[in-house]
DNA sequence: TTAAATATGTGTTTATTTTACACAATGAAT
DNA sequence: ATTCATTGTGTAAAATAAACACATATTTAA
């Protein structure tokens, strides 16, 4: 706090000779995505991991990752990791955090952008044909490889207070769904139970639920009606000021 | 949506020295820190900006930003700014974004990882001695250099939602402060009003400032009473549970 | 010294939101 | 037809947020 006295460095004024070089030279990194890709199954929150790559971490399991190439632009790498891995590409995927130490990879330097996908495990199941990528249950993933424990703990906590703020944790949903089903979302990924009765009037007073005017099949008791969400409509009433608190 | 019926692609087992030598050769970028560093002064937001090194850009201004060493981890790094360019060391520092675009920089490839820093002004006004750097008030500020404009717009807007979330807004403030600085602060970053009543019994109610029995000296109209902030207790009671609503 | 100006400090009422909680209705399974 | 499991619904109490006015302290100007 107290300011050491000494002076500060003054900054030269570089010429683009200098700047290019730099760039082009010494001070370089290997950049990768890892994805953080999320699925909702069995009323469990679930991530998606392959065997890790590398004999040092044989056995452990891995994000989805990749080494950026030099043409990509970085969300367009995520992308492209999502569509190879999954075949979907009309996803949910936002860039989280980025994580750089720099002993996190055995290889040398590697910088790594974490982002984060949520997808529907219905519409995705028939796309995994590589039998080295699986579903795992969230809370009981351990051990990763590299630093990918850290980064999906980072992406979980996101999950968790991103959820509260916006619905992008529908997007784990069928485009049809229940208000259990709804429900038993929100409680998996926040790990808490919720009054049914208080969870639906918030919901329908958010007012972007559809009632579809069906109803749910094959359940061994009376079948809940189905909504889907109106996104145009959340977008045209969404909150602004959610007030200051902490 | 609907899916291609092409197969996915395998992803192939590399081997350590195929993984380093990707890491070692081709796949590589320059890596920057850019920090957005806020600051309150005359009831207004400002942000600190430097001229422009590259002639390209001359007569603009720029972030502060340097090329991440080989041995710096990302945080120490924008640490190390932060201390170059304000002699500052014990500040308020969080990453918020990665810019990547492939021709955000004109000497080639720069990835950049944008931090927000939150400096008291009072304390810090000694020690710019560079005079190519300046505080600007951020609602002026326009046609930055490079990307920087887009990158000081991302983090202004995660600090008008982080401020009311967390109180990083109270490092804007000298230690010991009136309700009407804080008042002021917030009406600043948000950019609205706010009823004084509500606004004083909402952070009596949160608890964790502490009266310091001391007035306001030298303003032209009654003093107010000056408090200082708690961090100890606000970690001990602050919010878990937000709610779900948006 | 007094009066005017300016901003502080405080409390109540009302509206809104959140919480807690129980029973009738539906459809499936037996 | 009965049982079972889960859906669907409403209300009362508690907590929070919003709206709003007047007395007080200090400086400045008359």
């Amino acid at each position: 706090m107290a300011g050491s006295s000494k002076n500060i460095p003054q900054k030269s004024i570089k010429t683009f000779k200098v700047i290019q070089s730099e760039v082009q030279s010494i001070n370089r990194v290997a950049l990768s995505i890892d994805c953080v890709i999320f699925g909702f199954d069995e009323n469990k929150l679930k991530v998606l991991l392959i065997r890790s790559d590398l004999k040092k971490f044989q056995n452990q399991w891995t994000l989805l990752g990749d080494l950026v190439k030099p043409d990509e632009d970085l969300d367009t790498s995520a992308y492209h990791i999502l569509k190879q891995r999954t075949g979907l590409n009309d996803v949910y995927l936002e860039q989280v955090h980025t994580f750089g130490e720099v002993s996190r990879h055995p290889a040398g330097r590697v910088v790594t952008v974490a982002y984060c996908s949520l997808i529907n495990v219905q519409h995705h199941r028939l796309k995994i044909l590589d039998n080295e990528i699986h579903w795992h249950e969230v809370d009981n993933v351990t051990d990763l490889a590299f630093d990918h424990q850290q980064i999906l703990e980072s992406c979980y906590a996101w999950l968790q207070k991103r959820v509260q703020e916006h619905p992008l944790g529908l997007s784990l949903l069928p485009n049809k769904f229940s208000l259990r089903e709804l429900q038993n979302l929100y409680e998996a990924i926040l790990n808490i139970k919720l009054d049914r009765r208080n969870f639906r009037k918030k919901f329908f007073s958010m007012d972007f639920l559809v009632d579809m005017d069906e109803h749910e099949q094959n359940v061994p008791h009376r079948p809940g009606r189905l909504y889907k969400f109106d996104y145009e409509k959340y977008e045209r009433n969404k909150k602004k000021w959610s007030g200051i608190d902490f």
